[in-house]
DNA sequence: GGATGTGAAGTAGTTCACAGCC
DNA sequence: GGCTGTGAACTACTTCACATCC
């Protein structure tokens, strides 16, 4: 079994969106202005012929010579993440954390359309957050595509799997857990504490004040700036 | 130039902190039992090779034919990961996310020490969030060796370099765009948009329903659990 | 001239498969 | 017997370097 085949390296589809970004930005500032794969990639973080790799990707949209056009990228890029099509997605588990990512402008980022919140607490149902009814978790999930699991780590996985079970087929999961699901769901994990872990350590080892600070997260390396420039 | 040759692989020293909660549960479970890889990989979604090649960074701390005491994994992912040396650390910017980090139970994973918070609301500060009072940044910022960056994405980079001036080295940022720090500066970002962007493409293309959900987020594949098991 | 797009080379991480030890 | 620890093979991604085209 040679694996599913996907269609586009995880490293390069969690880039698309960084380079939107700025292309979206230089768009809307110099109309016109062409980009080419040594600023993105400065801007990016990234390497240029990284950045030309992952256009490559999406087909031709440079202009040898030149570069990228702002517009062309933005929607080419919107093309390929599938912006066409929003998907609803529901958030489960309103505390400090589920509160906070609903209230958040940029987290739906335009692929998602949140349709349900649910919580335990009689003291939170029935409420509204965004402007969105905080249901009962006990009285039933509606089937969404996506989800978002806030809870404590305790009942993820019966989070999961009711998920699972109202049709469910990408979760991502705040809880500090690995939740097991049925082969055809996907699951990405955030964790906060994973995170400061990993940076506690480069700065006690090698990456730290000498070494080059150079790290990976999502697959982006973050541009450096060297003392003098 | 060869690379800073850090002593751990990242995707390895992710999967560190996710070994020891699970040993932490049994060994806080059934005192004594011993783990071996294959249950290891399970309960963290990952192959039994890649756990023992892990653990084997660490050194030999398993025993041939039986497994891994748990207490022993504990004790020793803790070495590694520098948990008796605490790193205080700085959160900016006291929105809805900073806010709900400050007061996640998990947030600091055991490496970090909250030693300050600033805001740049004069609602905001002067008040005390989880016991530690929130200050002016426009009065400066006290030298921390990580910090937090929660603040919209229009002054990160300020933010940041006031930091490094400051004399951070670690940067976890929240705010959805790449910041620009010298080199020897760590630099992490969490983007919760991103992650359902990419959630969002492997549902709509061959990594869905039908193509197996294994996916790849701090280098974690989730288990998989086939419909009859 | 100058930047893209891409085979080829290089690098990092995963997985196999088995020797070694309990 | 069973499971670890690890060289060797494999796979995935990045980077080089250059032919290609504007």
């Amino acid at each position: 079994m040679p694996g599913p085949r996907r269609s586009l390296p995880e490293p390069t589809l969690a880039r698309l969106p960084v380079y939107q970004r700025i292309a979206v930005e230089f768009d809307r500032r110099d109309r016109g202005i062409i980009l080419d794969s040594t600023t993105l990639g400065r801007l990016a973080g990234v390497a240029p012929a990284t950045v030309r790799r992952d256009l490559s990707y999406l087909g031709a949209l440079g202009t040898r010579g030149a570069g990228y056009d702002p517009a062309t990228l933005v929607s080419q890029i919107d093309e390929v993440l599938g912006r066409s099509t929003v998907l609803d997605v529901a958030v489960i588990g309103m505390g400090n954390l589920g509160r906070a990512l609903v209230n958040s402008s940029n987290f739906l980022g335009g692929v998602a359309s949140l349709t349900a919140l649910y919580d335990s607490d009689p003291s939170v149902i029935g409420t509204s957050i965004a402007g969105v009814p905080v249901s009962d978790i006990a009285a039933g999930i509606a089937s969404v595509p996506m989800a978002v699991i806030c809870t404590p780590p305790e009942v993820a996985q019966e989070v999961a799997d009711q998920l699972v079970a109202a049709g469910t087929h990408a979760i991502l999961n705040f809880a500090p857990i690995v939740i097991t699901v049925p082969l055809g769901v996907a699951v990405r994990y955030v964790d906060f504490s994973i995170e400061l872990q990993i940076l506690a350590y480069q700065l006690m080892n090698g990456t730290g004040p000498l070494g080059g600070g150079v790290l990976h997260t999502l697959g982006i390396t973050p541009p450096v700036r060297r003392p003098g420039s």
